[in-house]
DNA sequence: TTGGTTTAACTAAATAATTAGTTGAATCCG
DNA sequence: CGGATTCAACTAATTATTTAGTTAAACCAA
């Protein structure tokens, strides 16, 4: 790992502990084991970098994304997919989460657009669930729900845990995290299939 | 409004927008139209502050959980009451949401207890819960669900949107929030117990 | 090939700016 | 009186940013 990497590393770590305001320059420099000038010579600033690590986090999460809606499957497979997508989302990067939640609080709107933009590249993550969704409706397989608000309610059951596992986990009293985390795609799916299933 | 008020009540503000390291001492001080030295004399230093600022907060959650908690009903009307709960955590305090997020993200040990605490408040929470599920297992109005899953599902199905709104709404297009926002309580509801109603 | 020149990467130290917290004298008011 | 408050200037410390100078490799013309 060059210097620009190492910095670049360390200040993930950073930003996701600490955030933007509590994140120090010092630190960053010290633990990547680098001088701290060489923060400002190749990003300016301290603002500049957290700018340029949040970039980098949205733009891995778009990769995800377009890998995702790569293929057409049914409308369970599809919805195991997109579950899947979410958890590695989240789960892959743990730098994610934090920093995530912490642009959503200060209600940053560059991040927001940003996000917005990674999530429905293209329309495609809306029209597609819309879309698997209406279909469903059409061949009588769901019942007449919102898609919209469907699709709000299967992304927050996925996100729910994976935000907030630590408190989800002390307050339900979860012993086994890794195996309740393996157990959860399913679980979801199956709730939610069988929520808007046809009577 | 006395001044130990008008500084609380400030800093809640300050607190939701900044978090704490980047919450400025000056700023709540002249926002609350008070002297700064009032501040150290009424709460000795902007951590404890803090503290008590969030403090205050989880009271208010507490105190609603156990109102929600009072009445003894059906499923159907036990989980709309929960879904009101989880509205009102939320929506009333329009702090308590950058509050919660950002303290979840910091991974904040004495909150995570603190929270945990306010939201099982002597287990009512979640043994009502596994309660109401296992229940309607007994009866086979239910399906055979794992009640801790179905049950962070649907508190993940009822904060998704409460948290995060604005990107939700920027995403999925969603123009007129307060309607959707008044729609939301029953869709929610509906979605889950069609999930968990048995075939 | 060689000696001078440029350049990007780097260091150590200094400086500039910000900010939490303090002080002490003065005021206000019941 | 005495507790609450104001006020502005202050400090001590922290922290972001700049600066002046070094190094070593790449380049290039004679």
């Amino acid at each position: 790992m060059n210097t620009f990497e190492k910095i670049l590393h360390t200040a993930r770590i950073e930003f996701a502990r600490h955030g933007l305001a509590g994140a120090r320059v010092d630190r960053i420099a010290s633990l990547a084991g680098v001088n701290k000038a060489m923060i400002y010579y190749h990003f300016r600033s301290k603002e500049n970098l957290h700018r340029v690590v949040i970039d980098q986090e949205l733009g891995k999460v778009k990769k995800l994304m377009e890998e995702a809606l790569a293929q057409e499957t049914d409308p369970e497979s599809a919805f195991r997919k997109l579950s899947e997508l979410f958890r590695s989302m989240f789960e892959d990067q743990d730098n994610f989460v934090p920093m995530f939640l912490r642009e959503i609080a200060s209600a940053n709107p560059r991040f927001r657009k940003a996000f917005a933009n990674a999530m429905s590249e293209k329309k495609r993550l809306t029209e597609k669930a819309k879309r698997l969704i209406n279909d469903g409706k059409k061949k009588r397989l769901f019942r007449d729900v919102d898609s919209r608000h469907a699709m709000i309610s299967f992304m927050g059951m996925n996100m729910g845990y994976l935000l907030m596992a630590p408190f989800v986990n002390s307050i339900w009293e979860i012993k086994d995290e890794e195996k309740f985390k393996k157990e959860r795609p399913k679980q979801v799916v199956d709730l939610f299939l069988h929520g808007l299933r046809a009577k």
